[in-house]
DNA sequence: GCAAGATCTGACCATTTGGTCAAAACCCCT
DNA sequence: AGGGGTTTTGACCAAATGGTCAGATCTTGC
């Protein structure tokens, strides 16, 4: 019988698992605070507490929400679409997400890097159904010869590890290519020819 | 005057560090112990004490030495080599860290993921300056037209990304697969196609 | 066999941390 | 204005954790 949420409730609840955010994806769960948190979302420890019963309770709301915007722009790779338009265009969503959302990948990949110990089942479940189903659309795409023949699953790696890594390994992309760089511009323009000759049939 | 180690000292410290890498590249520096780090090294506490000052001396000397292991594949790309070769081998033993080293792997991504806050100069100084260097290699080969015009760094970075995918989502990739794969293998076979396809002028 | 040094440990400490609770402050409706 | 529910907080705990230390135990060179 869940009584809606007051408006009190809801700005704090959206306070909190920002600040939340922020800490966690800086610091992973153990490296985290509910102090560091408290600070950030400008609330008490124990209000934290009020809203959310537990520490693990923050971080696992924080994960659930983050999977289905993480794996929407594969859901929306169109098997009615042109291959290789579709595949494309599920790279350019991929990037824009770590260019708009690198918080939400670090949390995400400090996640899966320790085990996936809070995320195990949808991992297995989820994931693994949807990447399985678009597999199938990539497959049929190459049986078609409309796109080159690959393993269609490591070809869906290839593009979260690509598009990841530069939100991921922010510190280092940026380090390594020095000032006056746009990270993000030129990672779309090097994907863009990469998938353009791997995708050619 | 840093006098010879004895055997015990030897010993004791290679066991130590072995079992911290266990530790820290599963749970990240803030989420390993020290208790932990003894119950894996079967030492007890005041004696990991008595050949490491501190936790974070432990978790130092562990970067550190993997500093040089981690960059030492990319040195070996050889200017007067056959381009595609080099890069293709590369690429290649950078797979090969991958599968044989993922600890290693995973600590290093740890650490680059929460802002290399104890690896900013080795980032900053010796990978910055190796990846210029082998940048510059690559625009040369470029420019002779043995392999296509690419941005060289980007090249570079699209290797790590591919390469560390298999050990850091370890969890991620083998549920994906689901049983019977072997991830290597098949990655190998994957990114051969792949930088064939892409490096070919 | 024995001293001198190296190695090891139980007991201990201060701090940090996730979490509790009773009471205070606040908000909103009539 | 006032009362009932909601929200907030200071004070407090117990457990975990990094680190210390005095002394016990083991090695090693002679």
């Amino acid at each position: 019988m869940p009584r809606p949420m007051t408006r009190i409730q809801i700005r704090n609840s959206e306070t909190i698992l920002e600040a939340a955010l922020d800490v966690f994806s800086a610091h992973g769960f153990r490296g985290a605070t509910l102090d560091q948190i408290a600070e950030v979302a400008g609330l008490s420890k124990p209000n934290l507490l009020y809203y959310f019963p537990s520490k693990e309770a923050i971080h696992r709301t924080l994960l659930t929400r983050l999977l289905s915007t993480w794996l929407d722009p594969l859901r929306d790779m169109d098997a009615a679409g042109d291959p290789v338009a579709e595949v494309m265009g599920y790279m350019r969503r991929k990037l824009e997400l770590s260019r708009d959302y690198p918080r939400e990948s670090r949390l995400f990949a400090i996640e899966i890097l320790q085990g996936a110990p809070r995320m195990r089942e949808a991992i297995e479940g989820e994931l693994t159904a949807l990447v399985a189903e678009k597999a199938k659309v990539l497959q049929h795409w190459m049986d078609e010869g409309r796109i080159a023949r690959l393993d269609p699953v490591h070809l869906v790696f290839s593009i979260w590890a690509l598009t990841q890594h530069y939100a991921d390994f922010d510190v280092q992309v940026r380090a390594v290519l020095g000032s006056g760089h746009d990270p993000y511009a030129e990672a779309g323009a090097f994907l863009e020819t990469l998938y353009a000759r791997l995708l050619a049939p």
